[in-house]
Formats: C-alpha cells, structure tokens, sequence
DNA sequence: CCTATTCCATACGCTAGCGTATTGACATTT
DNA sequence: AAATGTCAATACGCTAGCGTATGGAATAGG
C-alpha cells in the first residue's frame, strides 16, 4: 500500500499548483474555473470558496511561483561565490527545462492583462539588474555590463522558446551540455 | 478630397490583413470572427461567405504572412552579395519593429493548434537554415555554424520578446543602432 | 430589363465559461 | 448533543462567440 493517501479536501494551494501547471504549458487564457475544478475532481463550488475569481487565482498563483522562483535562484545560484562560476551556473540552470522557466515564457506572450504585464515586466528587470550586476563583478564597466547583460538575458528568453517550438530538432540533451559550454564561452568572453 | 474611395464590398484578403492586425498585437486566440467584424463594420455573415471557418481564416491568414515575410527577405537581403554585409543586413532587419516579427513572436507562444506548432516549426528550421549558410560562407565550419546560428537566433527571438516586454526601458532608438553594434560584434566575431 | 451572381444582414440554436445563491455533508469545537 | 465552521455540490442566470439558414440588396452580364 504505498498509495498516497487521497486528501480529503483541497487548499488553496492545490489550486494554484493546478493553475500554475496550466499556465506553464498553455498559457495564462487557458487557466479556466470549470476546467481546472473538473481536473481536479469536484466543481466550482470549492473553487469560488477558496478565491473571489478567476484572476485572483491567477494573480496568487503567479505570485506563488515568483517566490519558488526567487528561493531557487537564491539557494542554488547566490550561494555561489565565485562570480564566475556563479554566472555559469546561471546560464546553466537557464537552460534546464524546469516549471519556472515554462511561465516565464508563456507570460512573455500572455500580455493580455495589465497585472501580467506589470509583473513580467519587474521580473525581467530584477533579473537583468542581477545579470548586470554580475558582469560588473567580473570586471566589466557599467556600460559594456548594460548591453552584455540585455545579450545574456535575449539568450535566455530566445532558448526558451526555441526549446518548446523545436522541440525534437535541437541539439539533444548530450550535445545541450556541449551546447551550453559554446553558449558561456560566447557571453562570458 | 483626398480621402479615400470607402470600398463598397471586402475581399478575403481585408480578413486576412485584419487578422494578421489582430494576430500580431493579441495572438492568435484572440481573432474572433464576430468582434472583427465589428472591427470592419459588416457582420459575420460577411465572413462566412468568404471562409468557411476560424481556422480556416488564420491559416490563410499565416500563408499570407509567409509568403510577404519571404518577399521581403529575398528583396532586402538576399540581394546583398557580401555575406558578412548581409548577414548585418539581416541583423539590423530583425531589430526593426515591424509587424512580420510582431506576428513570428506572438506565435510563439500561442501554439494552441497543431497547424500553428507546424508552420512555426517550418519558418524557425528555414530561418536556422539561412543562418547556418550564412556563417558558412563567412568561413565557419559546419559545428561551429551551427551553434553560432542557433545563438544567434536566439538572440533574435529574445530580442523581439524584450522589446514588448519592457517597452519603454530599452535602449531608445538614439542608441538601439548603438546597442544593434554591440550584437552583431558579438555574433560576427 | 431581367436574371444570376456576389456580398452581406438578420435571426436562430448551441456551447463554454463566469459568477451567485443556496443547500448539504462533515468535522471541530463547546 | 448542539452549534459552528469548513469545504463542496447543485442549480441558476448571464455573456461571448461559433456556425447555419435564409432572405435581400446591389451589381454585372446577357
């Protein structure tokens, strides 16, 4: 009996969990009340007990996951001291086709709402901010830091989806490493 | 008088351009028949005379976005003999905010339909392929030109992304051409 | 001038999804 | 045991959008 137990009522949480599992692979539009409670195996009356609407689950969800985000990026980037070696495990964890970055890019094109839009946009500013920050400590000076920073991260963002629309023609997971070596050398010259 | 003539009757082909309108700020989810006819001042029994359903309207609408994408290409690039000048030709076109790229981009998210998925597919491997020759004839070697292409096209679709996103904190156009430069020093080196 | 074709309006039925209101089943507390 | 609180089912009204069916105006060809 190695079964998990069945939970005998759903948390907020679960929903978004739910709802954050959507958005990563169909997008913001696609996070609907009926669909997601039938997913979930009761109906939209708990759905309507545990939020006020649909976009509040979307603006709690997205709120959830910024802070996984924030904790992962903390835990197994910014402990790292060297700021080289720091840098390549950004461009390395970058590549790695985990949830966060799945969001991160369906929101990029998801831009319907202004809450969306709000939040994408902070993200991606914090996050060039640390990228810029960490050329500088590696010695570049704050103008040439701008533009390889705003270089780095177009990297990211253009693998991202070249990942998901190429999905079975780019370089598979043995040659991704291989890859991802190619990448640094370019961005970290 | 220098207004022009109001048409007396629409053409399949105002559907498509007004649908490509739609596609290119909003994505592909959000061309609706009756709305855009609103938009054209008919109603849908305009439309369905024309196409025989939404779909069927988008793909048409896509092959037409292909075929002005490829006719553009092949005037304003492929006519420049000297690979290293044509290939920052191409550079400094993707940088350009017109709407084939505003289309290229939005699709890339909006993958609800297979039919989207494929041609997406198709136009990226065609793209990936014209660089990949590109960097051949610049004198790289077949490896090389491969990751070289794949980044630098990554750099491309990332670029477009960051453009919506942080519309109003990128580089103004006084020093777009300045950061444009940057990258092509960095992806022709 | 008359007929056929082209283009569009109107009216209809249908589905999916949002949000509300009400009731009920358990569980927890007292 | 009774009362309260927690979570969910059911039923309802409402809107937006799809696709169909049919009729009608305008125009072009004969």
């Amino acid at each position: 009996m190695n079964e998990v137990v069945k939970k005998k009522s759903l948390t907020a949480d679960d929903w978004q969990d739910a709802a954050l599992n959507v958005i990563a692979h169909q997008g913001v539009k696609a996070v609907a009340v009926e669909p997601l409670a039938r997913a979930l195996g009761v109906t939209k009356g708990s759905f309507y007990w545990h939020f006020s609407n649909r976009m509040d689950l979307v603006e709690k969800s997205l709120a959830k996951w910024r802070l996984s985000d924030k904790k992962l990026i903390e835990e197994s980037i910014l402990t790292i001291k060297n700021p080289k070696k720091q840098l390549l495990a950004w461009f390395k964890l970058s590549a790695e086709p985990i949830q966060s970055h799945l969001i991160y890019s369906t929101l990029l094109a998801d831009r319907s709402h202004t809450i969306i839009s709000k939040i994408l946009k902070e993200i991606t500013l914090e996050r060039l901010a640390y990228l810029q920050k960490s050329y500088r400590d590696l010695g570049y000076d704050a103008k040439q830091a701008k533009s390889q920073s705003l270089l780095a991260y177009s990297v990211y963002v253009g693998f991202l989806h070249m990942s998901k629309t190429l999905y079975g023609s780019l370089p598979d997971s043995a040659k991704a490493e291989e890859y991802a070596q190619f990448v640094a050398k370019q961005l970290l010259a």
